[in-house]
DNA sequence: TTGACGCATTATTATATTCTAATATAATTC
DNA sequence: GAATTATATTAGAATATAATAATGCGTCAA
């Protein structure tokens, strides 16, 4: 009956708190467009080195990214598809829908 | 280029906040069948009265819901039908997919 | 017009989140 | 192997969020 059962509310609660960050939303929103370096997430989201590390890692905690390590660089990816019906579906919602 | 605009970041961020609670984020889906008033809300999460006025407030300030005085009851519903996308999203995503 | 009901608001305390700064680690280059 | 680069982790202070309890306010019925 209800969209979300209720033994899934928490967990879906707790994944939206994953991304209700101006930092970690603007990273996901970046990743959609493929798997990112922290240093070019640094450049995009224009936060601190230390301060961006701790988004991901909660990002890589909640299940929202999975990162590989490629030499010196780690690069971060979604670790689900679905997250872009996610974006789509908030694009709608708060973008003026011209949006740009 | 990117999914959600710079300058709608921080106000999607903060729409995201808005749902990132379970009492609110059940409130939301139970919603979606339709205006409920503040009693019925609380039957169906459980919420204390006052507990459940003030996420109803919050998320009332954050235009994610309306409400309707009629008698003495107040009824809340979703401002936005786009909301359901959303939710239909965060289920693809969190209820392993036979929900229920 | 008094009492009960439905809801909102406020104050307070408890808890969680976020940021900055400092330090650590691992890979790379010289 | 020392310095540099890329990233992670920790500690601490600042701020935000949440819950409970108490009170307020409008509406209705008796």
């Amino acid at each position: 009956m209800e969209v979300i059962p209720r033994k899934n509310i928490h967990d879906a609660a707790e994944g939206l708190r994953a991304l209700a960050h101006d930092i970690r939303l603007s990273v996901l929103c970046h990743l959609l467009q493929g798997p990112m370096c922290v240093r070019e997430l640094m450049e995009v989201t224009g936060a601190s080195q230390s301060n961006l590390s701790q988004h991901l890692a909660k990002m890589r905690l909640m299940g929202v990214l999975v990162n590989e390590k490629r030499g010196q660089q780690v690069f971060y990816r979604i670790a689900n598809p679905a997250f872009e019906q996610l974006i789509k579906a908030l694009k709608a919602i708060y973008c003026p829908d011209n949006c740009r």
